[in-house]
DNA sequence: GGGCTGTACTTTGTATACCATATTACCCTA
DNA sequence: TAGGGTAATATGGTATACAAAGTACAGCCC
């Protein structure tokens, strides 16, 4: 045990979290949850009150926003919440799609006999969702499905790209879960995607994945060319 | 033309460059060139000194610079260079094989006749940069490449994930074109895949992009044991 | 000599006040 | 009511301050 410190479970969880990590949290979740819509303006000053924080820390929070894409600023008028037009939407949906049919892939090729239960769970957290209709629900499960998928793969830095991407069309997200009948289409085809990977077809649950996202990016441009008609 | 601006061309190409874009590009530099070694500290004074701004400038290129994942942050220690192990430069290869592979099935697909001339053009660049042993002109040349790729489909979300991507494998890349023969396989490499392009085939430009990539991580791979058993 | 400890120094994390310049809003006038 | 000048506002940037956390080092004890 000589230079070995062993865990005793002792150590002090420390929230470690800094006031800035906190700020960066709260202003996301507000231009998630449509507080600030897109376009309008994020002005400094005003955020520090209501986030009670400094502007420095406001500063730099408006920078990490910026280089997730959620931001942009114009220099001389400065940051505004990032609009987004369809043809951006678009492609975060194609990269989506090449990534998450990648792991996909991988998913099936993997000797890991917890992935289909743990994608199952997900699954069903889903389904319970949309009866509840629980939007939110619907969302996280989501979300935890490909967590899951990329993390039984052990692929963080993919997983990283989709989750900052994801973020940036989210509210396209809540959207295209209450359009049509998408509580039957979204979970079926995500269900495909599990069976490909429980079949050990990597190629079909690659393509499994690839088309769950073409669907769901398909719906968001009917929802964006609705818009337009307005 | 009631309410429609006209682009005359005459609007004034001010630089617009804040200071703190300055410093970002220029402390990205100063990292890439290894004046800043992985898990280096990046002392914020001393910053300020170096770069001549104040503290809440480098604050904010910091921060930047850490959601491009060149720099990482432990709570109350500071900012180091993030020191890049090889499962990370495994992802960032495979992640670019994908999204490069996606681009070059999009050009193959294309109608548009540039694609072709201007892609040679950079491999022309690349064979020249190795001709002239110009490690620089080699990996600009090889940006050029995969920038046309992308650009010329207008896939530059894509794009800008691949180019952060590259950022952090740098010098992986530049010891990579460095090996064995790599000046006489790479650009074969790359030229295959113009040629996919040319002939209009999808399906084999993307192999021949993928295969590319998988090529490079090889190299990059084998780099990393060597590194090893120093 | 080697390890432990307390102290002093350094750096971070945060807040605040301040300035020059660029934008925006507004009001006044012709 | 169009135009123009002015005031208010916001940005981009700087400097300074200070508590808390982390680091280094001299000195003490064994």
């Amino acid at each position: 045990m000589v230079g070995k410190v062993e865990n005793t479970g002792m150590k002090v969880a420390r929230p470690t979290k800094t006031l800035r990590e906190l700020a960066l949290g709260n202003l996301r979740d507000a231009i998630l949850d449509g507080v600030f819509k897109p376009s309008d303006r994020l002005v400094e000053r005003d955020l520090c009150e209501q986030l009670g924080v400094s502007r420095t820390i406001v500063r730099e929070v408006l920078r990490h926003l910026e280089s997730e894409g959620l931001v942009s600023t114009q220099p001389g008028k400065g940051p505004i919440v990032a609009p987004l037009d369809s043809d951006i939407a678009q492609q975060i949906y194609e990269v989506r799609g090449a990534l998450e049919a990648m792991a996909a892939q991988l998913c099936a090729e993997s000797d890991d006999p917890s992935i289909v239960p743990a994608l199952e769970a997900a699954l069903a957290g889903i389904h319970d969702g949309y009866i509840q209709s629980d939007q939110a629900k619907v969302l996280n499960s989501t979300s935890e499905f490909y967590r899951v998928m990329f993390s039984k793969v052990n692929r963080h830095v993919a997983w990283d790209i989709v989750n900052m991407l994801t973020v940036r069309i989210n509210h396209l997200r809540s959207m295209t879960i209450q359009t049509g009948n998408r509580d039957v289409n979204g979970p079926a085809e995500m269900a495909a995607i599990v069976e490909a990977i429980k079949a050990r077809d990597g190629a079909l649950a690659y393509r499994a994945a690839a088309d769950h996202v073409v669907s769901a990016a398909a719906i968001a441009m009917a929802i964006f060319a609705d818009r337009q008609q307005d």
